[in-house]
RNA sequence: GCCGGCGUAGCUCAGUGGUAGAGCAGCGCACUCGUAAUGCGCAGGUCAUCGGUUCGAGUCCGAUCGCCGGCUCCA
């Protein structure tokens, strides 16, 4: 109505625009998941009387309500729950909204004993407020809702967790169970299948499948173990990101893992992050750590040499080695993880450099996802919070041109972003790549970080063309991200079929029967000298099974090779995704897969 | 770190207190085969680890380690 959500019981008191929801559309999905949530907690006050009450939203995919129950809930506990679930929507009971002054609402309350809505009422200040019915259960709710109960029609309740109350980690920790609700059962089966299909692509099922990387329990937590497949693809990565920076004008250089602590003390860090870097090891008269970062590393070297104006931008790059103490329950494959090496750079330069420094950095992240063929991601400007004085340094002039600076850059650049404020570091704002893993979840790949702290913490100077020392600013960026997490994305991203520039084996040779093993060895080692990565199959197996296994292995080219090839010189082409593609000469095949891998195909 | 679930062969999994199983992978033999699974055989396990209950524990209880789903965190 008018463009704002409301009840289709809503009375038309006045001339307005008025639009149906369906559940096709966001807006209609969470009205319909938000109503669900309320089934849901109809469901449990009336099987557990004493549990109580927090929130309970829609989300990106379904619902969830948090519920104080004194104890965990089990898995039959959920089973009953749904089956209480679908009755309740079966009675088709209509839903309606009921105003109520607000200190009538804090005294049902009180007398329930339903201390987290109360908690809520403390932060309204209206003077009355609306609650839901629906059969006898009142849930305290802004709304709107769908119209009756019986428009739910498949439940689905899909796991419960632990949840802080009010996301603090002090206070009580409560019951969440999550759910997920449509109008027709096919779309239950499809949401289904897709969770399945997400597995499939999940990164620790291929990591391992396609023995890329592993993790061993007597070695420790979050620390990866790249194999020779994986390393493979790793040290693809890492060449391709360094000679573009080379290119770009960046120096490489390379710092020790271990480093003071006074380093860290002067740069701040130590203050903010103590509680995530492995503790300090006394030695001699220093207390040294695993580096957590590479910024003052980086800024050690800056300030090897006086610099010049004319010398910036200075920009130092690094596939930095870090390590963090991430808490245990945060680890996931190797989207985090404890070692990591960052494709880390630090730009100095003058503020009359900073706009076109941050536009290089933007221009040279969409030629890398060019490259990569990636178009599925976000941009962020995250700002900082005014009101947030704690974290936040207080010049506030520095962070409304440093700020300002960003917008424009991305306006000039024609980008869309979205601004999330209160995302900045504590020294400055950044710019963040936005992506989705397989299950969801959404993670940074590259950033793009302002500072202009850190050069005033370690008193950064270069001398101006007045002969005067001047203050540098510092750009801290990570295009490719940490190889580790690169490689969890591109996995994800490619589904295990990574594209024959960076296959870990590009070709696989499938002799037909034993007699041809002497041509298909001729075959591998010639492509071998051509710097194709290729694979003899050996086996005293049948074509198809051959076949069958390299398709499995995702390997992009299998050549097969029988009398017709090995009288003829030629090899029989079949592609990963394409299928068999006949026979041609051999030297033709290598100087395609060159061709692809330069085009990086 | 917190809440919950899980841990059996290299992988996927069965095994509800009474002698550890299957498929795939591996190895051997036979077949020498034309584009997603040839057949037969063999081997493979301190049931994550440690402790407890029991005549008897893969199974029940506790602790530890690890993994998974969330919460919190993410320079």
């Amino acid at each position: 109505m008018d463009g704002e959500l409301r009840d289709l019981a809503t009375k038309l008191d006045r001339d307005a625009r008025v639009e149906p929801l369906t559940f096709e559309q966001p807006e209609g999905r969470e009205v319909y998941w938000h109503s669900s949530a309320h089934l849901l907690a109809q469901a449990v006050k009336q099987l557990f009387p004493e549990a109580k009450l927090a929130i309970g939203p829609p989300i990106d995919d379904g619902f969830y309500y948090d519920i104080d129950l004194g104890r965990p809930f089990a898995p039959e506990d959920l089973e009953k729950i749904e089956g209480r679930m679908r009755e309740l929507a079966a009675r088709d009971q209509p839903i309606e909204r009921v105003e109520v002054p607000r200190d009538e609402a804090i005294r049902t309350y009180k007398e329930m004993g339903e201390k987290y809505k109360l908690e809520l009422l403390e932060g309204i200040p209206d003077p009355r407020v609306s609650f839901y019915r629906q059969d006898g259960f009142m849930d305290m709710c802004r709304g709107p809702h769908l119209p009756r109960t019986g428009l739910i029609k498949t439940i689905k309740l899909l796991s419960t967790s632990g949840a802080y109350w009010r996301g603090d980690e002090h206070r009580e920790m409560l019951q969440r169970i999550y759910g997920i609700s449509f109008p027709r059962q096919e779309q239950l089966d499809e949401f289904l299948r897709q969770l399945e299909e997400a597995k499939r692509r999940d990164h620790r099922r291929l990591g391992k499948d396609l023995k890329l990387f592993a993790f061993a329990e007597e070695l420790g937590q979050g620390l990866p173990l790249w194999l020779p497949r994986g390393a493979t693809v790793r040290r693809l990565l890492e060449n391709y990101i360094v000679n573009l920076e080379l290119q770009h004008g960046y120096l490489h250089v390379y710092a020790p893992d271990l480093a003071s602590v006074q380093l860290y003390k002067i740069s701040g860090h130590w203050d903010y992050f103590r509680e995530a870097m492995y503790p300090p090891m006394k030695v001699d008269n220093d207390e040294l750590v695993l580096k957590p970062m590479n910024c003052p590393h980086h800024i050690m070297i800056y300030k090897q040499d006086q610099r010049s104006y004319r010398d910036l931008p200075v920009r130092i790059a690094e596939l930095g080695r870090m390590y963090r103490y991430e808490k245990s329950g945060t680890l996931t494959g190797l989207h985090r993880v404890r070692s990591m090496t960052l494709n880390d750079a630090h730009i100095f330069c003058r503020q009359d450099q900073v706009k076109e420094e941050f536009a290089a950095v933007v221009r040279l992240i969409q030629q890398v996802y060019q490259d990569f063929r990636i178009t599925d991601y976000r941009l962020d400007l995250s700002l900082h919070d005014p009101k947030d004085r704690q974290y936040y340094h207080q010049d506030e002039e520095l962070w409304m041109t440093a700020e300002g600076l960003l917008h424009e850059v991305l306006r000039e650049l024609g980008l869309t972003y979205n601004a999330v404020v209160g995302g900045a570091n504590f020294y400055g704002p950044k710019l963040d790549v936005q992506v989705r893993t397989a299950t969801g979840k959404e993670e940074t790949l590259s950033t793009v970080q302002l500072d202009f702290l850190l050069p005033k913490r370690f008193e950064l100077e270069f001398i101006g063309e007045d002969g005067k020392s001047h203050r540098p600013v510092m750009i801290h960026r990570a295009i490719i991200s940490t190889m580790e997490r690169m490689m969890a994305f591109l996995i994800e991203y490619y589904a295990g079929d990574f594209p024959v520039w960076l296959a870990p084996e590009q070709v696989r040779v499938l002799p037909i029967a034993d007699r041809h093993l002497d041509y298909a060895r001729n075959v591998r080692d010639r492509l071998t000298a051509a710097a194709v990565r290729v694979e003899l199959d050996t086996s005293n197996e049948r074509i198809s099974y051959k076949v069958r296994r390299a398709q499995v292995d995702h390997v992009p080219y299998m050549l097969v090779v029988g009398d017709k090839e090995a009288s003829s010189g030629q090899v029989a082409v079949r592609s990963r995704g394409a299928g068999d593609l006949g026979p041609i000469p051999l030297e033709t095949f290598a100087a395609r897969i060159m061709e692809e891998v330069a085009a990086k195909q």
